[in-house]
DNA sequence: CAGTGACG
DNA sequence: AGCC
C-alpha cells in the first residue's frame, strides 16, 4: 500500500506525541499527530486546533493526496478537509466515548480511516446517555460519520492485537479527515 | 469536580 | 450538542 509508505515519511517529520487532557494534565493512552493546514491538539490548556506541531513548532505536513482523494469520492461535502487527525494504539490504547465537536463546521462529515490492526469501535448518539453499540473496525475501512451522526459519541474500547500485518510494530492507526472552519465561498 | 474517563 |  503506497499510502503507508507515504505515512512512514510523514511521521517522521511530524513525530507522534502524548496528548494530555486538559486541566488534570492526564496523558492520554493514544499517541497523536496531525496532518494539514490545522491539526487537532489537546494540552493543559485545552482542546484546538492549531497550524504546528506542540512540540516540533513547525506546520503539519499536507494531509497525502490519496486520502484527499477518498474525501472527495466519499465525504459528499465541495470542500476539501483541512485537518488530519492522526491516531496511534498501541498497548493498551483506547479512546473513551466522545464527541467531535471542536469544529466550527459542523455540516462537513469527519471521515475516518483504520490501518492495522482491528478496533472494537463503540458508537452512540448524539447524547451521552443513548444506548450504544460496538463493532469491530478493520484495516482499510473507512467510516464516514455525518448528517445526524456526525455528533454521535463515539470511542474505541481496544484494539485486537495481531488481526494485522500492515503495521510492522502492530497496532493501529487510524486517520480523521475533518473541515475545520466554514468555508468562505 | 473529574472525563477523549470507567462503563457501555 | 452540552445536561454525570
Amino acid at each position: 500500500m503506497a499510502l503507508i509508505s507515504d505515512l512512514r515519511v510523514l511521521v517522521a517529520e511530524c513525530p507522534f506525541y502524548t496528548p494530555v487532557m486538559p486541566g488534570s494534565g492526564k496523558p492520554m493512552s493514544v499517541r497523536m499527530t496531525n496532518f494539514g493546514q490545522l491539526g487537532w491538539v489537546t494540552d493543559k490548556a485545552g482542546y484546538r486546533y492549531q497550524p504546528c506541531h506542540p512540540e516540533t513548532g513547525r506546520p503539519w505536513p499536507a494531509i497525502p493526496a490519496q486520502l484527499q482523494e477518498l474525501w472527495e469520492k466519499l465525504a459528499r461535502y465541495p470542500h476539501p478537509p483541512e485537518a488530519c487527525l492522526v491516531n496511534h494504539y498501541t498497548g493498551k490504547a483506547r479512546m473513551g466515548l466522545h464527541q467531535d465537536k471542536d469544529e466550527i463546521d459542523f455540516d462537513a462529515p469527519v471521515l475516518s480511516v483504520s490501518l492495522g490492526d482491528t478496533a472494537v469501535f463503540r458508537i452512540g448518539g448524539s447524547s451521552r446517555k443513548d444506548p450504544t453499540r460496538s463493532f469491530k473496525l478493520q484495516s482499510g475501512d473507512v467510516l464516514v460519520m455525518g448528517g445526524p451522526a456526525r455528533m454521535n459519541f463515539h470511542g474505541v474500547d481496544r484494539f485486537i492485537p495481531a488481526t494485522s500485518t500492515l503495521l510492522s510494530g502492530g497496532g493501529r492507526l487510524n486517520l480523521t479527515l475533518r473541515r475545520v472552519n466554514l468555508p468562505v465561498n
